[in-house]
DNA sequence: CACCAGGCAAGTA
DNA sequence: TACTTGCATGGT
């Protein structure tokens, strides 16, 4: 297998930039976006091998250090348990117990167990057929199941799926505010509309914004501090 | 030692 | 509706 998806490229961004209505926002998020590409670079998004294993991965890594889920993953695949089946046909608690590096470890079983009924029940197990369906009734349908919130959602859509659907998550919510770019009144699902209706849906773009929007809060906007010291975003 | 990490659901008032 | 709390490991 060479490459899952087409890789983002920069003159990708420009066209559809080119193309794109000039309204303000739409202008000021793309400024934003070339901020960060500029200083961090194409991120490449997500790590993973295949649509189950991301999805997976979305579940696993809820308020959790990736490299705590890398571990996890790297267990499921060691015991040839990273496959739908292969969850569904094992005790709960010995999935929990492979994904214990996980944290939250007998929660997220139960989630991982949640997600793969829905890909077996309406999906016939297939992440390729959840693909191929509508993208607002598949991200209904993953909202409705028990473990799987917005962000996990959305993560799913865009990185497993390769649908155009935005990801906010913490580090977009602290860098936006500590830029004063928006407030504490601003909710998922009002930040979310915020991108997607000033911006081309776009799989690249919504991947690659979200993947830069982590790579510089890791980088420079930690927890309690009045701001984001030399943060790109900074920057005139 | 305290705090944090690519959330979410359930409980309380 | 608007807080608060439980869930848990591993890194800094």
């Amino acid at each position: 297998m060479k490459q899952r998806q087409k890789k983002c490229k920069r003159t990708h961004i420009e066209e559809l930039e080119a193309r794109s209505g000039s309204s303000g926002s739409s202008e000021f998020l793309f400024s934003l976006f070339w901020k960060l590409y500029d200083f961090f670079g194409p991120q490449y998004w997500w790590p993973g091998e295949t649509p189950f294993e991301i999805a997976v991965g979305a579940i696993l890594t809820q308020n959790t250090a990736w490299k705590n889920v890398e571990k996890a993953i790297s267990i499921l695949k060691a015991s040839n348990s990273l496959s739908p089946s292969a969850i569904w046909n094992m005790p709960e608690k010995e999935l929990a117990a492979l994904i214990r590096p996980a944290g939250y470890y007998n929660i997220k079983a139960g989630r991982l167990r949640n997600f793969v009924a829905l890909l077996q029940e309406q999906f016939q197990g297939s992440m390729t057929r959840m693909a191929e369906s509508d993208d607002m009734v598949v991200r209904e349908y993953l909202l409705g199941v028990r473990g799987i919130g917005p962000e996990t959602a959305d993560s799913i859509l865009l990185y497993a799926l390769g649908k155009p659907s935005f990801v906010i998550d913490a580090y977009t919510f602290r860098i936006l505010e500590r830029h004063d770019i928006i407030d504490e009144s601003w909710d998922y699902h009002m930040l979310r509309d915020f991108f997607m209706e000033n911006l081309p849906g776009d799989v690249c773009l919504f991947n690659e914004f979200h993947a830069l929007f982590v790579a510089a809060g890791k980088t420079f906007c930690k927890p309690r501090r009045p701001a984001c010291d030399n943060c790109p975003l900074s920057e005139k």
